[in-house]
Formats: structure tokens, C-alpha cells, sequence
DNA sequence: ATGGTCGGAAACCGA
């Protein structure tokens, strides 16, 4: 079984891309982010048309999570319990579509679109702290109720947890950036902790592997990006994984997400 | 020449 996880920047805009990816890769299931749609505009067909199984939680423009599956697709879940909600400037607070879980042929399958936390001294920071801080101890949670259970967190992190998944470390320290920040990396390392695993890294160690480049700057061509796009398993997901890789290449050319997409192939 | 990008409920905001 081949999972993988891929923020793709608006996928009405990617959709012959997605499309024609997962005709190429074959994935069993994917797990998106930044679908930036609601239910009303989701392109359904694109999956249907192609075997899959879909489930998308999205209220507007912003965020947006979705699961494609041809192995099964229950118990969806649209945010997990307790997830903190977000009002800016004191406006009605929202619970932004960034969590969507299902169970796909007996793992439990999270796509992840973590708050990106905009500034170190941003109101966003914050929230993307207790977001992560309640996730981990759900996760934890399911982990304690059933230490078997097959399960994968997988999305956009927003956080880079080493030195190394970033171009130029010493260039965010200078200037104060978010990803690399000692509480976001704590936030993290809180998973590991609590038992999740980073299935890609030991089969794409870096220095230099990234799963993000940013459109400006030339970002991309000049090798300069960031490793944020993480899969997490739990131990009994972690002892099946085979392989696991980043697809650098569908990054390239036009029309392309900034994200590149991460899979990992289960026994 | 010392900046170079995208996407969308766009003429700004979020990444």
C-alpha cells in the first residue's frame, strides 16, 4: 500500500497536475492540503473519474483539507477534538478546515494543514503552538487507547525541525523567521515523544531534501528550500514502512505546487 | 541587473 501527503496550493488551479500524478505514482491514498475551496467547488470527478474514494473539509478560499483513497475511507472526522479555533482581532472565531482524518484500509490517516504562525511575535504564533499542543496530546491519546493502532499524521508542519531543513539556517536565526523557532521545534519534537515517527526521513536524509521552495527568489532552481512536509507514524505504521521519497521533480515546470508531494510506501 | 511568485471570494491578502 502507497500513501502520500501533498499541499497543493489550490487544487482547482492543480488539477490536471494532480490528476495526471496520481495516474503516474499510483498512491492508494493521498492526503491533501490547501485546497482552498469549499465543498460547492471541489472538483469530485477528478477522484471519482479516477478510483478514488475523496473527503474534503473547506469553508472558503483559505486552507482546506482533503483524503483521497481506493482502499476504503471511513469514520471521517473533520478536525480532531478539541481543536483550537482562530478569531482575528476579536471576530467571530472559526474552526479553520486544517484537520481531516479517516480510516483507509486499517490506518487511521490524518492530513494536516498546521497554522503557519506568519511571525515569531504574530497573534498566528500562538495559535499554531496550542493548535500543535492539542493535536499531540489527541494523537497520544489514540496512541494510549490502542498502542496497535495504525496511524498516520501526515501534512504540511510549517515547522522545519532541523538545522538542516532549511537553505541557510544562520538567515533565519538573522532575521528571526518562524519554522526554525526553539517553541516550534519543541512543539514537534512533542510528537516524537509521544511515539510518532518521522517514516521519510531515514530513506531521504538530508542535508539539502526539501519538500518546499518558494515561488519568489528562484527559490527552486537555486536548491533553496525547506523541509516541512512531514509524515508521522505511529509504531506500528513506522515498523511497516518500505520505502519512502519526495518527489522533487513534480516541482518542476509550470503550473506547479509549491510543495513537492511526500510518499511512503507500507508493506 | 542585486531582484526574480503564485492563487483567489483579488485590486489586497496570505503563503
Amino acid at each position: 500500500m502507497k500513501i502520500a501527503t501533498w499541499n497543493v496550493n489550490s487544487l482547482r488551479a492543480r488539477a490536471d497536475r494532480v490528476e495526471a500524478w496520481l495516474r503516474r505514482t499510483d498512491v492508494d491514498v493521498l492526503a491533501i492540503q490547501e485546497t482552498k475551496c469549499r465543498d460547492e467547488n471541489f472538483p469530485w470527478e477528478l477522484f471519482e473519474n479516477n478510483g478514488y474514494e475523496v473527503a474534503h473539509f473547506g469553508l472558503s478560499q483559505w486552507n482546506g483539507v482533503a483524503i483521497a483513497s481506493r482502499v476504503g475511507l471511513e469514520d471521517v472526522e473533520r478536525a480532531f477534538a478539541g481543536q483550537p479555533v482562530f478569531g482575528k482581532g476579536g471576530k467571530d472565531p472559526v474552526q479553520e478546515p486544517r484537520a481531516l482524518g479517516a480510516t483507509c484500509n486499517g490506518v487511521r490517516v490524518w492530513s494536516l494543514y498546521v497554522p503557519n504562525g506568519r511571525a515569531l511575535d504574530d497573534e498566528h504564533m500562538p495559535y499554531k503552538l496550542q493548535w500543535l499542543d492539542v493535536l499531540k496530546d489527541q494523537a497520544a491519546g489514540w496512541l494510549q487507547a490502542d498502542p496497535q493502532a495504525q496511524i498516520a499524521l501526515m501534512g504540511d508542519w510549517n515547522i522545519a525541525p532541523q538545522d538542516e531543513d532549511v537553505w541557510d539556517i544562520d538567515l533565519f536565526r538573522r532575521e528571526g523567521l518562524t519554522h526554525v523557532s526553539e517553541p516550534e521545534r519543541a512543539a514537534f519534537r512533542a510528537f516524537e515523544r509521544a511515539g510518532y515517527a518521522d517514516v521519510v526521513r531515514p530513506f531521504a536524509p538530508g542535508p539539502g531534501v526539501y519538500t518546499y521552495w518558494d515561488y519568489t527568489q528562484l527559490r527552486f532552481p537555486k536548491k533553496e528550500g525547506m523541509r516541512i512536509d512531514f509524515v508521522l507514524g505511529s509504531p506500528a505504521l513506522a515498523s511497516r514502512v518500505r520505502s519512502a521519497s519526495i518527489d522533487r521533480e513534480e516541482r518542476k515546470g509550470k503550473g506547479a505546487s509549491d510543495h513537492a508531494p511526500v510518499i511512503v510506501e507500507l508493506d
